[in-house]
DNA sequence: ATCTGCTATGTTATGACATTACGGTGTTGC
DNA sequence: GCAACACCGTAATGTCATAACATAGCAGAT
């Protein structure tokens, strides 16, 4: 389940556990759910996790979902070496699939050169049904 | 500054009184923000502020951005019709400039159909630098 | 050895955003 | 009248995120 992400960054003993947390949960957490499962481990403050999380998506090895204030495991390797990510979040079971999509970030990168936005950052988060999900139903 | 969108809804006080406020400002508010400027108009309590813009929303004559967890009132009087719609939100100066793209929406379609995904809502936000900041700095 | 700078950590309190629960008012259609 | 519905007002609560301050550990310089 856990992937190293070739950097190999070393982890702190927060970030790792952390890490581990929602890498345990296909689905995306809030940083108060990561707190109430780490209670046992010693964890007390939300301070303590957003500090984590706040590195975890520095590095890349972690997202954070601007629709659902919530936060998942980076679900791909190589993701912070391409450059717009996507985030297709299913309503009905919270799995959530990352895509990057070149077209669309060229696209991006026209619309900006010709109005003269400067981008720093994109999100993109689809909201809607997954595949599974529709076969169930 | 206000526009019709040519549906012309009719909107209840609290609802007028909120996109107002929303249309007197070309940067995003916050409820909260909304609410404090409202409360010489006797509003009190977030949920008459949140209730007006969950309305407007739905209107399409108001949207969430997202990663800002604010409001801003619509920019086209047509944007309701149009498929999926992105937000360049300027980092410097707050402003935010709307738009629609169909080779996005396409591509978004595209992925969809490939993976099974079926679409509800798309939420896509960029931050950075607006032209006019970038000729002032 | 100790001082300094840096990073990570722990703790408390608070700020910012959003919803639940309940009761009331007014209008529409029967 | 009366039911159904949409809106409104108020209080309390829930959820997400940061400020402010204090401490511990470690590396390199004096
Ligand atoms: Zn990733
Ligand atoms: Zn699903
Ligand atoms: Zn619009
Ligand atoms: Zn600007």
């Amino acid at each position: 389940m856990a992937h190293t992400h070739d950097g190999a960054h070393d982890l702190t003993r927060n970030q790792s556990l952390v890490l581990e947390t929602l890498n345990a949960q296909p689905s995306p957490l809030s940083a108060y759910d990561i707190l109430d499962r780490l209670r046992g481990a010693g964890l007390r403050a939300p301070l303590q996790v957003y500090r984590a999380l706040d590195k975890l998506v520095a590095m890349g090895l972690a997202h954070r979902l601007e629709s659902l204030n919530a936060f998942v495991a980076c679900a791909d390797a190589q993701c912070h070496r391409k450059g717009l990510i996507g985030f297709a979040i299913c309503e009905n079971c919270g799995r959530v699939d990352e895509f990057a999509d070149e077209v669309i970030e060229t696209q991006l990168g026209t619309w900006a050169d010709r109005t003269g936005f400067s981008i720093k950052q994109t999100t993109m988060e689809i909201r809607g049904r997954c595949a599974l999900c529709r076969e169930a139903a």
